[in-house]
DNA sequence: CGTCGCTTTGATCATGATCAAGGGATGTGG
DNA sequence: CCACATCCCTTGATCATGATCAAAGCGACG
C-alpha cells in the first residue's frame, strides 16, 4: 500500500519503481517527493516514533525496518493494528486526529523519512493531484485493516496465524524484502499473539502445529513456508486485497 | 467519516452542512458534488448493493438508509465489516480493487447517489483538490476499522457490544440520526453477533445483562442508552477516533 | 393459519485463556 | 570469567468464555 520510497538515485531505487507502478508519479512528483521525504532519521529497535494521545506534526515514511502500530489498553493489555514496512507512511491516521490514536514502535532498528505536515498540506494547494494519489494510497490501507478484522473476527487460531504469516509475505514479497517461501522479521510469539487477539502460550502450540503439519517454521527471526498452497488453503488466503488496482488500471476499468 | 450529501437546495442541506463542516468545501466543489451525485437509486432493504468478487464501475454515496459491508467466508460465518450510514461512500475501498472485496447490503430502505468512477478519476484530472479531499475522507475511515479491530481483537463480548452501541450513536449524531442517548435501527442480534465475531445467543445473553445493569436497552430496532457514561466505562470508549481533524484544523495543527 | 424473521432459553462442549514454572540463548556489568 | 538479567520459547495443568446444538416462543404478515 506504499508510495515509492525516495526520487531515483538512492539505494531503493528498484523498489521505488515497483511502488511507483501502481501510484504513477510524473517527474514532477517524483522530484518532489523526494525532496519532502529527505529528511530522515534513524530508529533504534524498541523505539516508540509515535506515542498514543500525543500531537504530532509529521507524517513518518519509512524507508527500512519494520514497525509496528499498537494500542495498550487499559488492563495492559495489547492489540496490534498492523506491521508497518517499508514504503507506509507511519502516522496515518494518527495525525489527522487531535492525538495519535496508536504508539509505534520500531520491532528493527529503522529509518524514516519525516515528513512536516505543512509540507503535506502544501500538496494540497500547489499540487492537489500528489496530495490525491498519496491520500488514495492510503484509501488503499483501509483493506488491510479489514481483512485484519475479518482474521481476527471469524476465524480459527490455526487459521490466524497462518493468513498472518501469509499476508507478511505477500507484503514483503512486492517490496522485494521476502522470497518466494520466506522473510527475515523478528517476530516474537507475543507479537503475533497481539496481533492476532490470541495468547502467548497458544501462539507457541498453534507454530507447532504448523511446523508439524509441515507448512511453515517460525526459528530465528526467519518465516519459512513450506508450503504456500496448503498454508493458503487452510487459512483460506487471497492476495487480492494486497494488490490493489494502479491509478492507471483504475482509470481503463472505468472506461 | 463522509462528505457533504449534496448540494444545498435538497431535503439534507442541514446535515449536509454539519458534513461540510469537516471537509470544508468550495462552491464550485459543493456544486460539482451535487451534479456527480445527481443520479440516485432506491435500494431495497435485504438488498445487497455490491457482491463480493464483482467488479464495479462507481462508487456509492449513501444518502438515506443504512446499510454493512460484510465478507460470507468458506463455511458460510458472516463477518460484518462495518456499518454503512449516511454521507459514506459505499463501494470503497471494494472498487479500487480487481474485483470487490466485500458485499454491502441494505438494513434499510435506502437511497444512494451512484457516482460513475469516471466522474470521480475525472476529478483527479479537473479538480484535484476536491479528489484530495475525497480520498481524504477514505483515509479517516481506516481508524474506524482498526478501532473495530482493537474491539474484536482484544475485548471482552460485554465490552464489545458495549463499544459497538455507542460508537454507532456517537456516527448517528454525527449525522443527526441519534439524539443525546438514543436512535432507532433494525439491529438483530445475529447482526451485532457478526459484526463482533459473537454468536448470537451469547449476543442474547449479553444484551440482557446490559439490560439488567441498567446501561441499555435494545428492542424493536430502537437503541435506547440509559447510562451513556456508565458503558462508556465498562467499554473503555473514547469517542476520538471517530472525529478526525478537519482539513482546517489539520492546517492549523501544523502550524 | 402457516411461514418467516427474530428472540429467548437450556444443556453441553471446546477453543483458547490463564497460571505457573522452567529452560536456553544472549548480553552486560562486576 | 562469572553472575545475573533479559528476552524469548516451551510445556503442563486448569479454567472459563463463549460456541454449538436444540427447541420453543412470538409477532407480523400474507
Amino acid at each position: 500500500m506504499g508510495l515509492p520510497l525516495r526520487a531515483a538515485g538512492c539505494a531503493e531505487a528498484q523498489l521505488s519503481l515497483r511502488l511507483a507502478s501502481y501510484v504513477p508519479l510524473s517527474q514532477d512528483e517524483l522530484s518532489i517527493l523526494g525532496e519532502i521525504t529527505s529528511t530522515t532519521r534513524a530508529v533504534r529497535r524498541r523505539q516508540d516514533i509515535v506515542t498514543e494521545g500525543k500531537q504530532y506534526r509529521a507524517l513518518f515514511l519509512v524507508l527500512d525496518g519494520i514497525l509496528m502500530r499498537y494500542r495498550i489498553l487499559r488492563d495492559g493489555r495489547r492489540q496490534i493494528v498492523n506491521l508497518v514496512v517499508p514504503g507506509d507512511f507511519a502516522g496515518v491516521p494518527g495525525c489527522l486526529f487531535d492525538g495519535a490514536l496508536y504508539s509505534i514502535k520500531a520491532l528493527t532498528d529503522a529509518e524514516v523519512a519525516t515528513v512536516p505536515l505543512p509540507r503535506v498540506l502544501a500538496l494540497f494547494e500547489t499540487h492537489p493531484r500528489l496530495a490525491a494519489k498519496i491520500f488514495w494510497s492510503f484509501s488503499c490501507e483501509a483493506a488491510v485493516y479489514a481483512e485484519h478484522l475479518i482474521v481476527v473476527g471469524r476465524r480459527t487460531a490455526l487459521e490466524r496465524v497462518a493468513h498472518f504469516l501469509l499476508e507478511l509475505l505477500t507484503r514483503l514479497q512486492v517490496i522485494g524484502l521476502a522470497d518466494d517461501c520466506s522473510y527475515r522479521i523478528p517476530l516474537s510469539q507475543e507479537i503475533i499473539g497481539d496481533a492476532l487477539g490470541l495468547s502467548l502460550p497458544y501462539v507457541n502450540r498453534v507454530l507447532r502445529q504448523l511446523a508439524e503439519d509441515g507448512l511453515v517454521t517460525v526459528k530465528e527471526q526467519k518465516v519459512i513456508i513450506n508450503d504456500v498452497d496448503g498454508l493458503s488453503a487452510l487459512a483460506d488466503f487471497e492476495r487480492g486485497y494486497l494488490t490493489p488496482l494502479s491509478i492507471a488500471e483504475f482509470i481503463e476499468g472505468a472506461r
